[in-house]
DNA sequence: CCTTGAACCTCTAGTCACTAGAGATCGTAG
DNA sequence: CTACGATCTCTAGTGACTAGAGGTTCAAGG
């Protein structure tokens, strides 16, 4: 197995760009180059990018993925970082359902009241406009 | 009522950085001087800045807030397009709150599952790892 | 009138995680 | 040996700001 950047992209579903922007950013290591310069991949960096990709997909920010795979070098430590990390994540996750929630709230409730008259007497316009004042005070 | 941008900043609670940002991508007009080169406002910059925050608050993007501005200078057009620029940004979020909430309840299951003992043998990491083979198959 | 110091000015660069494009080189099938 | 798709490096752009350097203006107190 000595794949070109284009095949490690096809197995993992990661853009080529995106991996050599990994590269640059150190979450991958240096690639070894074939005579003419072009970088060549093994298995463990299918197995090593797989994972960024899911843990990218699951939400994790890059430090999080760098400092996750720190510790899948360390099989034998306590997961006790793992799991501060993803408890971490969830609680940010959480935060963010319950913003987008309130939001989802006050423009459905927005997009309900709108007549479909004219601009001047819109409640969406009307809404942003007094939003401060009207109903919440925040 | 001739504010300096420090003041326009305060009733507003929009950061002084951010007012020159939005002078300078045309989100607000080039305001007028003082002798000495610096801006000055009125009261309908201040109304205009207060649409901007709450539009921002409630999460429209910054083009979507330039068309719903230029939608209140023509007061008795309709507000069909009010309306729609609406809609889409709570669909927009509606589809964000199911991603995350996808998000959550996965995370949630992996730190529920994860057994305090070493990275070998974690089920975050484990999960990560091989979240493409085991359960979902995307 | 003069000084102080907070507030203001412009300009550049950094954030995050990529993405796009230009222009050149490599690898391989026919 | 030639074509041509894949690869290379490098720079710049995205959105919506934020941070900092280095200089100027304003208003109040002495």
């Amino acid at each position: 197995m000595n794949l070109a950047i284009g095949e490690l992209s096809r197995r993992t579903e990661v853009k080529v760009p995106t991996i050599r922007y990994y590269e640059q950013i150190g979450l991958l290591p240096a690639a070894p180059r074939s005579e003419g310069g072009q970088r060549r991949y093994g298995p463990d960096e299918v197995k090593r990018l797989n994972f960024i990709r899911h843990a990218r997909e699951l939400g994790f920010e890059i430090d999080d993925i760098r400092h996750l795979l720190d510790l899948t070098a360390r099989p034998q430590d306590s997961c006790h970082e793992a799991d501060s990390i993803a408890r971490r994540h969830l609680a940010d996750i959480e935060r963010r359902i319950a913003e987008l929630t309130a939001l989802r709230n006050e423009l459905s409730r927005m997009v309900s009241e709108c007549g479909h008259g004219r601009i001047c007497e819109c409640r969406i316009v009307e809404v942003i406009a007094d939003h401060g004042q009207c109903r919440h005070g925040h």
